[in-house]
DNA sequence: CGACTTTGACCAGCGC
DNA sequence: GCGCTGGTCAAAGTCG
C-alpha cells in the first residue's frame, strides 16, 4: 500500500490507504478503515457495474466500506446530474463521488468544514437526505449524506466538486509535523 | 454576535 | 399541462 500521496495520513484519525482500484482506470481511490474516496472521477457513465465490482472486490478483505449501490447510482446520481446540469457529455471530467460506509455516525468527519443547507425526505426511504456545502469561502463543493434505504447501518455519502483549498485537518497536521522534527525522520 | 442548523417554500426536470 | 420528486433558498431559531 502506498501512503505517500495522502496528506491526511499524518492524522491518526484518518488511517487512509491509497490504492489503484482498477488498472484500466485512471481514477485514484483512497480507502480508510471506514470509508472510501475517489480523488477524481470521470463522467457519470463511467461508474459502471464493473467498476463498482472492482471497488468492492479490492476492499473486500478487511474493509467495511462498499461502493455506492447501483440503485443509488441510477436514481440519485442521475438526478443530481440532471438538476445541476454540470455534465455536458460523458467525456467531461466530473468530480463526483459516491460511496457507502458502515457507520453509526450521521455525518463522517472528512477533515473539511461543511455547512448544512438543506434536508429532504426521500421517496421510498425512511431516512432523510442532508445537503451540505463546504463552508470555506469560494469553495463550492457539495456533499449529500443519507442512510442506505436497504440497510440503515450504512451511510451513503456523495461529493460533487473539487475543493480549491487544503483540508483544514491536513494543514493542521502538516504544521504539527513540521513542529515535531523527530516525526519527520523517515527511518 | 457570528456561525451554524432547521424547515417550509420555491423552482426545475421528468414522466405520464 | 400537471403532479411528483429532488435540490436549493432563506428566514428564523439555536448555540458557543
Amino acid at each position: 500500500m502506498d501512503y505517500s500521496e495522502n496528506p491526511n495520513i499524518a492524522n491518526p484519525n484518518y488511517p487512509q490507504i491509497s490504492v489503484n482500484i482498477n488498472p484500466s482506470s485512471s481514477s485514484k481511490f483512497v480507502i480508510s478503515d471506514d470509508y472510501l474516496m475517489v480523488d477524481e472521477f470521470l463522467g457519470q457513465d463511467s461508474w459502471s457495474e464493473s467498476s463498482e465490482k472492482a471497488i468492492s472486490t479490492d476492499i473486500a478483505s478487511g474493509f467495511s466500506a462498499t461502493a455506492a449501490t447501483s440503485s443509488y447510482k441510477n436514481n440519485n446520481m442521475q438526478s443530481w446530474k440532471r438538476k445541476n446540469g454540470v455534465m455536458k457529455n460523458k467525456e467531461e471530467v466530473c468530480h463526483r463521488v459516491a460511496f457507502r460506509t458502515k457507520t453509526e455516525l450521521e455525518v463522517m468527519d472528512d477533515g473539511f468544514k461543511w455547512r448544512k443547507y438543506g434536508k429532504k425526505a426521500v421517496k421510498d426511504s425512511p431516512n432523510p437526505r442532508n445537503y451540505y456545502k463546504c463552508s470555506s469561502g469560494g469553495c463550492s463543493v457539495k456533499k449529500r449524506v443519507e442512510r442506505d434505504r436497504e440497510d440503515s447501518s450504512y451511510v451513503i455519502t456523495a461529493y460533487e466538486g473539487v475543493h480549491n483549498h487544503e483540508s483544514p485537518c491536513a494543514v493542521y497536521y502538516n504544521q504539527m509535523s513540521l513542529m515535531l522534527p523527530s516525526h519527520n525522520a523517515s527511518t
